[in-house]
DNA sequence: GCTACGACCTCACGCGACGTGAGGGTCAAG
DNA sequence: CTTGACCCTCACGTCGCGTGAGGTCGTAGC
């Protein structure tokens, strides 16, 4: 073991594991990055750890739990001198990054449980469910050039899973507006109200409020309207009341 | 180009590229690993994908918009039946997933912006700050071999990161619990209740509802506080009024 | 003195979904 | 025949370690 005698004490690799939860193999890594280093070496090159070392390998364990990347804890401790605005930033940056994850992950929950939902209360053909998931992905094929210009770009902006999961739950909107209109519920109905403000805010993700691309993607859509309804597994228009009427209505029903 | 009569029709990796808006390197990839394969070659190599390999490939692109990872998808489409309960299984585990992140994150969140309001408050020795980071991390010194061995396998079952996260929350928690009791704010005041809440829940957290365990950490609490607190920055008990007789009332005060 | 055992050492591959070159062949247009 | 765009196959890098493999060190018991 160790000698014990005053602020002479050192430590193995092991006794700092135990000690504080974090593996051998973490401890390698750290010194390997030189994020917390073994201040000495014996002559077999076991690694023996100083107080200094057990203090900031604390820090690091106290950050890692806040989610920091090794990299920025680095950062934060490299001046010795506590260098509180360096915290603050890579605090500020962390805290703006779960901002995003969070709307991320909030946004897919409801994209994949709006499926689900779709799948639960019988799709139109659940045996065809990915033939329908292809259909949805190629709706770009109905578009016009300038449309698959603007989708191009807005791939690039946003990456393509981004895009598709809005198309994905376009659809499940859609769908399930589809069965509240068939109910004949009123368009300020709040549930009507909540899909058709999200039906809008994914539209302007896409148009980003340029009604001249508004414009264009109706037109488009009233002369492909027949095939595209026909690939999603829909009713072809003229079976029933139309959806985009619906939406429209529901829209100036907005106080 | 490519020939264009009838169904026979066969795209390049950069075509598909272009159309699907993935990159040539995502297709290669998707080729190394089988989960979209060119059906053809021509004689130099040059990979010649189909119509069935382009619907397969909108697919895979759909289900990448919802977060699943590629060995997913491939179970997904495996059957080239579509098995709608594999579909199912997958989301479910999809959502399930989601909601542990939309957690984690949101913990994380509040933590962060936690200690950033420690920071803009004026912390106690702000220029100390990675110094207190690390006495609340070592606040297991304190503890009782017991609790030692408690901690230790809650480590285990949570993981160091979140331990850890979890005292730098308790940590801000009572530093502002401070503040409040320290301008007299009563102990049914909304904020105030909002904090024990969440106190009591990182309790909870450790102690798992064992009461005896609970009465032995307020032993030690009371045995080693004077260093403690010394460690924390904070006024020495007796300076003030006592912070744990605060939560109690509060805890006390609930509806 | 020998042996066992535990703790330590240094490579080095693996994960996930590609990005990013390196170093070459292929192909249609001019 | 050249040019330039496109295609090919390696192969390493990312991030934070986990998980062996194969060998050394140190002490306790026989």
């Amino acid at each position: 073991m160790t000698g014990r005698q005053g602020p002479e004490q050192r430590w193995s690799v092991g006794e700092l594991a135990r000690a504080t939860g974090l593996t051998v193999r973490a401890l390698h890594h750290y010194d390997d990055i030189g994020l917390v280093t073994a201040s000495e070496r014996t002559a077999a090159g076991h690694r023996r750890y100083a107080e200094a070392d057990l203090r900031r390998l604390y820090r690091v364990r106290a950050l890692r739990g806040l989610g920091l990347s090794l990299e920025e804890i680095a950062t934060v401790l490299a001046r010795d001198v506590d260098d509180v605005s360096a915290l603050r930033a890579v605090l500020e940056g962390q805290l703006a990054h779960l901002d995003e994850q969070a709307v991320r992950v909030s946004r897919l929950r409801e994209q994949v449980a709006g499926l689900l939902a779709s799948l639960d209360e019988g799709m139109p053909g659940p045996e065809r469910f990915t033939a329908t998931l292809e259909a949805i992905s190629r709706m770009d094929d109905h578009y016009t050039p300038a449309q698959q210009d603007l989708m191009a770009r807005k791939r690039t902006e946003l990456g393509p899973a981004a895009i598709e999961a809005m198309k994905v739950e376009w659809f499940g909107l859609a769908r399930r507006l589809m069965g509240l209109q068939a109910q004949d519920v009123p368009v300020d109905d709040p549930r009507v109200q909540e899909m058709t403000k999200r039906w809008d805010e994914i539209g302007t993700a896409f148009h980003g409020g340029d009604t001249a691309i508004v414009a264009a993607t109706d037109a488009a859509y009233e002369g492909s309207k027949e095939s595209l309804n026909r690939q999603l597994g829909w009713p072809a228009p003229g079976d029933g009341p139309d959806l985009v009427d619906y939406v429209r209505r529901a829209r100036e029903a907005r106080t």
